[in-house]
DNA sequence: GGGATATGTTGACGGCGTATACACGTCGAG
DNA sequence: CTCGACGTGTATACGCCGTCAACATATCCC
């Protein structure tokens, strides 16, 4: 992109992950292939071990950049909530966009979130996700804002990140699978709401 | 078993299926391999093709015999709910114990559900799976205690089961994987005690 | 200029799913 | 009782995969 990088490939790890994008975008974690990401970006397979350890690490460096395209994606989480409406829509807007994002970009979510075996890691070392983040932040704002008893918040981000989750599992693998998006978000916006109003206990 | 069954082997299918659950309890769906079933069966891997299609529809059948194992380990969902109460329990209870077969064996819970490429058909074309079918005994239950109103019945089981389903998930490849199972179940009674306050609206 | 170092290639190994062709055991029809 | 059809298991092989070891090349720094 900058100047003149006339090296052997010039910029292979960043083309391998870009390689990973495109593979997994279409056909989730199981498409990655060391060997297919190579041969896209015109190498031999074992220039991959040059800069990761093995097809996990390549898969873990796609989830990464997978999860900042999310965040950017996802839409400005960043807006003050100073009453409980707004609080709640945020929760709210946050639930229902990372559903969205399961259902608008399945190959890449299932990658991005304890997609393969050792997929814990999609939280693991570094900072968490940011929709798990805006996640905390929108529940901070419940408390902050009276909707929420100090007292409820601890642990509040399960409920909410289980539902979530779990919704965008069953759409995405489970009984909902090939319901046309307006009907799937329909049942998002009711387990969302559901969660939420329990949450609230009213 | 049985008296002298002198033929080739005499049963393969069920060995086969047998090791599958072996493979599988330890490992999840990816130790299901066609190569190892079937040395643990004593025979050619190609032995296999004469009883299923490829590793898919072995990988189906075992999933098919997690499922029946589940229900019969789930305990008895049979209980009549003529109150309030009792309907209510009997909804926590599936709940719970869709998560505590979850944690107890993680193997075969990824099996399945959804555990892998095309697990849609955890549900596809046979009956639904024991666990779905007493939740929606319960949801049903409630209606008739009047502690639900008819109008909310259709779609009640989505925020239930993506509730449950998503919890198991974030315990076992997501945030919560390696806490110990009693702070678990806690998160889960928790997470489970919401989505039916939410569902109640009260 | 000349190592040290970073990067990429070649070749190989064992594992996988599975196609194709063959062998064996059983059983029913003549 | 024979014989062939059929159900079942084996042998061999192909192409994919991840990855190791050894080697080649390009770049950087002294």
């Amino acid at each position: 992109m900058s100047e003149i990088r006339p090296y052997h490939h010039g910029d292979l790890r960043d083309a391998l992950i870009a390689a990973g994008l495109d593979l997994t975008r279409a056909g989730g974690p199981a498409a990655l292939t060391v060997r297919e990401a190579t041969r896209r970006a015109g190498v031999s397979p074992n220039a991959a071990y040059r800069h990761f350890a093995d097809r996990a690490a390549l898969l873990q460096a796609v989830r990464v950049a997978i999860q900042q395209r999310m965040a950017a994606g996802m839409g400005t989480m960043d807006q003050e909530a100073d009453t409980t409406e707004t609080a709640i829509a945020m929760l709210r807007a946050v639930g229902l966009g990372y559903i969205r994002f399961a259902l608008t970009e399945p190959g890449w979510f299932s990658v991005a979130f304890f997609g393969e075996g050792d997929a814990q890691r999609a939280f693991g070392d570094t900072a968490w996700p940011a929709p798990f983040v805006a996640l905390e932040t929108a529940l901070d704002a419940l408390v902050t804002t009276a909707s929420l008893a100090p007292a409820d918040r601890a642990g509040a981000e399960w409920p909410c990140f289980a539902a979530v989750h779990g919704f965008a599992e069953l759409a995405l693998r489970g009984p909902l699978r090939g319901k046309d998006t307006d009907s799937l978000m329909t049942l998002a916006e009711r387990t969302v709401d559901t969660t939420i109003a329990g949450l609230l206990g009213r």
